[in-house]
RNA sequence: GGUCUCGUGGCCGAGCGGCUAGGCAACGGUCUGCAAAACCGUGUACAGCGGUUCGAAUCCGCUCGAGACCUCCA
């Protein structure tokens, strides 16, 4: 088998992946600041890196896998005067908050574990993590990389450049973004406007805000996933990953905050997650231009035609590659929902078939063509396409068109499923309607087929064409009829 | 304005120097009482204009168009 190979945003390159330490992945993905519902943009990158996770654990890797939750808010804007995220939403919803904290940080486990996204194997929170935090900006200002101005802690970003180099991951260039900085506030702190910040004093009635060798304050922007990966990953770990979106300033920032306080460049190799666009444009909570998943669920929006299954959505994001943008439209979506059931139907059918002496088909050749697929950077795509040729196969045996053997068909079986639900983490959708349902069913399908036997179409006919109308598909097989919820 | 992506057949979406991507839709066929489903077959698409090359959707240049980042956002 060949070997994986990553998109290194680092290099711009895809590069061998080579973990650190045989055998096992240290990952990091920035999650979400919990003061809302999560929107399906944000979902989409925590889907494509559930799908990174679980293929690495299919290669038999043992990843550690850490998501933060952001729980402290940050500010609002890099002014001197922006108000905290979490308590404005606070002051809004007239909650306490880490009462705001919890509400969206239930809503964000309960709506990726509809997609049937894995739980990561850490997932740490800002606020449990101040100690840490408050350590990481102490060996900075020891390397003398940062300076401390009225209670506040900031990074020095020119003097990181003369040692190391600032903006390698998004190739920005120090001199370049002084230029295009815009003009300081009279009354700000910082020597350069590129400076961040690792620690705010907190002003009065400011609500969140922790005791620090600085005064009471609170931690910076980017501060918080430098402190849990260097705790739980190492100084150094495998693959850093996150959407498009954070790569400048906030994975910059990472880079330098760990580089200057442990010495070394914290992570090997860095993932992007493209945006999902809706109406061609990024889905964003500041502009609006965002749909929540519970909407998508019960169609209750104004962008889509129906409701969608969270495992169609998921389906129809991993039909695009991660780093590709991907645009939201009722037609895409309905186009995914068919192909997906018409690849279900055939995984489902696997099982039954009929075996024999030869296959018709290579299937070691197919299995090799599936890991050449994911290792080529995740493509998903081409593993469904893939499995579309399985699909087809499937169907065929299942016609007595094409032949397969038991062993092929135990290989067959194994794979499928490892790629279909350990992999791209899809599931049947349960015709959850109950068997009272199933029961009446089983009867009106049952006079429908006397009623056929006595070549009474008339009958039989408007049995199936009512049932349609109310959106229940009959369709007569070989070995009777059956039928599924449109 | 600066930095950087992208523009593929009716729609979505891979490919990124020569070899059928795939899905949905459409059309023809097999099957069926008729349908549906399934299967078989059918598309000479790569924004435009130049250039490099034996050969370009794929590399280079320009033009047009879209988007992202440069302020919090996955």
């Amino acid at each position: 088998m060949n070997e994986l190979i990553i998109y290194n945003s680092l290099s711009g390159k895809k590069e061998v992946f080579e973990p650190i330490t045989d055998g096992f992945v240290g990952l990091y993905v920035c999650g979400p600041t919990v003061y809302n519902f999560v929107h399906l943009g944000n979902c989409r990158t925590f889907i494509s890196f559930d799908m990174v996770f679980r293929y690495l654990q299919h290669l038999g890797y043992k990843v550690r896998y850490v998501r933060n939750i952001t729980d402290a808010g940050h500010l609002e804007n890099d002014a001197e005067e922006g108000e905290d995220k979490i308590a404005k939403k606070a002051r809004l919803e007239q909650l306490e908050p880490m009462e705001i904290v919890q509400k969206y940080t239930v809503d964000f486990h309960e709506t990726l574990a509809k997609f049937n996204n894995r739980p990561p194997s850490i997932e740490p929170t800002a606020t449990g993590h101040i100690l840490e935090q408050i350590d990481m900006v102490q060996k900075i200002l020891k390397k003398g990389l940062a300076y401390e101005v009225n209670g506040s802690v900031y990074f020095d970003v020119e003097k990181y450049d003369n040692e190391a180099l600032y903006g390698e991951l998004s190739g920005r260039k120090i001199e370049e973004l002084k230029a295009g900085s815009r003009e300081l506030d009279g009354q700000d702190e910082k020597r350069s406007p590129l400076d961040f910040a690792l620690w705010k004093n907190a002003k009065p009635g400011h609500i969140m805000k922790w005791q620090s060798p600085w005064g009471l304050g609170f931690p910076g922007w980017h501060l918080e996933c430098s402190a849990m990966s260097t705790k739980y990953l190492g100084d150094q770990f495998d693959i850093h990953g996150g959407g498009m979106d954070l790569k400048f300033p906030h994975h910059e920032c990472e880079i330098a905050q760990g580089h200057a306080a442990t010495g070394v460049k914290p992570v090997r190799y860095w993932m992007h997650a493209n945006m999902l666009t809706l109406n061609g444009k990024k889905m964003s909570k500041s502009t609006g231009n965002t749909l929540l998943p519970n909407e998508l669920f019960s169609g209750e929006n104004d962008v889509l035609d129906k409701a969608f299954h969270p495992i169609v959505v998921r389906f129809f994001m991993m039909q695009a590659h991660y780093r590709s943008t991907l645009d939201f439209s009722s037609e895409a979506l309905i186009a995914a929902e068919k192909g997906f059931h018409r690849l279900m139907d055939a995984v489902s059918l696997l099982p039954d078939l009929k075996t024999g002496k030869t296959s018709s088909w290579d299937i070691d050749d197919w299995i090799k063509q599936c890991y050449q697929a994911m290792n080529d950077d995740f493509n998903t795509p081409i593993l469904i396409a893939h499995l579309f040729d399985a699909a087809k196969f499937i169907q065929s045996v299942n016609m007595n068109q094409a032949t397969l053997t038991e062993e092929d068909k135990s290989k067959l079986i194994e794979k499928i499923n490892a790629f279909v639900f350990d992999v791209l983490g899809l599931k049947l959708i349960e015709e959850s309607q109950g068997d009272e349902l199933s029961t009446v069913m089983e009867l009106v399908l049952e006079l429908r087929q006397k009623a056929r036997e006595n070549k009474d179409w008339t009958t039989s006919d408007a049995i199936r064409d009512k049932l349609n109308e109310a959106g229940i598909l009959v369709k007569d097989g070989a070995e009777g009829a059956s039928w599924s919820k449109e």
